[in-house]
DNA sequence: AAACTACCGACA
DNA sequence: GTCGGTAGTT
């Protein structure tokens, strides 16, 4: 790496805060470019009008970007990397201190604490909320792997390369007008979306023609994202009212973007595989039938595993759950069992054995005070309001069958 | 309100 | 047949 370096900025930042590696492709952005260099790996982001490329080791972070041509100059580019530097430290959160967050967490969760040390540095996104709600359509019903291949293949489709590096071509993530665009649906139909992509089609046209198609001055997103993004200042319960009204997006696929693009840190998505973490180490009661079929996710159930996990994490209680998450995905992989939504092809996807089994329960922990973490003058959420907000998806989505 | 079905494609 | 959901219907 020591020849390469004079083109990286370092960063000091341990491992136990950031793992790139485990974070870039835990199912949380699916559009990362992860390249093998020699004993290193690089991984790399088209943005709107760079492409951020990054190594990591122990210690530090190694960060540069690539630029379109014309290739600014020495001034021009210094400006533009100290910009850089900044979307890094929005992007990663790297102002919330995650040693510290899961000390709380393994105060709270015996589980936890058994399985921590074998997950450093995982954490949640801050991601485009334009890109992580259709990211996000995508995977209903996919896996991580498929979902990959689709984003990629839409950016290849509706948006030209930024710039080529090394002989690859780095597409930016299309903007709302682009998808809104008559004939896009049949178009993904063609690229294997499935029926997702009227869903995408749809919710982009609902989005350009209620909150603006046209850019806006000085600015390279367009009205309509940055009325998503503005969702960032809502509370969690107006957020979710208004992701829940464009097709494709149900309580599970809001959450995640409510989590992972909108500062709702609090949000714990729940899809089967949560349920089943939630069952089997947090003594959640199993509705599956005694024919041992697997329950369908209903609103109740959804709001009952919110509610227990969020009364076991507290504050910042999707951050843990990506842990446990990621945790139990690489769990999975290590008994040469499917991991659910893994790539199916991961040849870095170290070997590890966990330290509990599935089945292990534990009583939940007694619930302790939420002690002040950075950002508690955000928007607060209301604990008990889980379960109302479990048939909230239910509400909005009948109103809007009903209108 | 809860339960059922269809949907696209990958996988066992 | 299963599955990292959602929409539409009863």
């Amino acid at each position: 790496m020591a020849s390469l370096l004079p083109a990286f900025q370092s960063l000091p930042l341990p491992i136990v805060q950031l793992s790139l590696a485990a974070v870039l492709k835990c199912g949380q952005s699916f559009r990362w470019a992860i390249l093998d260099v020699g004993e290193d790996t690089e991984y790399r982001l088209c943005l709107r009008d760079r492409v951020v490329c990054l190594r990591q080791s122990p210690t530090t972070l190694f960060y540069r970007a690539l630029y379109p041509d014309p290739q600014p100059t020495p001034t021009q580019k210094a400006l533009r990397d100290a910009e850089t530097l900044v979307w890094l430290n929005d992007y990663f959160q790297l102002d919330v201190d995650l040693v510290g967050l899961y000390n709380e967490w393994s105060t709270r969760d015996p589980v936890f604490a058994r399985m921590q040390s074998r997950f450093e540095g995982i954490r949640i996104l801050r991601q485009d909320p334009w890109e992580n709600l259709i990211s996000f359509i995508c995977s209903s019903n996919n896996n991580i792997s498929r979902i990959t291949k689709m984003v990629q293949a839409l950016c290849t489709e509706y948006s030209p390369p930024l710039l080529t590096y090394e002989g690859e071509k780095y597409h930016p993530f299309p903007p709302p007008s682009v998808l809104a665009q008559p004939g896009v649906s049949a178009t993904l139909r063609s690229l294997g979306f499935g029926y997702r992509a009227e869903f995408i089609n749809r919710t982009a046209k609902m989005l350009a023609d209620t909150h603006g198609r046209m850019p806006l001055p000085n600015d390279t997103f367009e009205a309509s994202e940055r009325w998503l993004m503005s969702l960032r200042n809502s509370r969690t319960d107006d957020a979710r009212e208004e992701l829940l009204k464009f097709v494709g997006v149900g309580r599970k696929v809001a959450d995640c973007v409510l989590l992972m693009s909108l500062d709702k840190k609090e949000v714990v998505p729940v899809d089967t595989h949560v349920h089943q973490i939630a069952v089997k180490h947090y003594g959640l009661k199993d509705a599956s039938g005694p024919s041992g079929k697997k329950a369908t996710m209903t609103p109740k159930i959804y709001g009952d595993v919110n509610t227990k996990l969020f009364r076991v994490w507290g504050d910042y209680a999707g951050w843990a759950h990506s842990v446990l998450f990621t945790a139990d995905l690489k769990s999975f992989a290590s008994y040469g069992l499917p991991a659910p939504g893994s790539r199916t092809t991961s040849p870095s996807s170290t070997k590890i054995a966990p330290d509990f089994m599935p089945g292990d329960i534990l009583p939940t922990p007694p619930l302790t005070p939420v002690s002040s973490l950075k950002r508690s003058n955000d928007p607060v959420h209301c604990s008990s309001d889980c379960q109302e907000a479990a048939t909230l998806a239910e509400r909005v989505k009948r109103r809007r069958r009903g209108a």
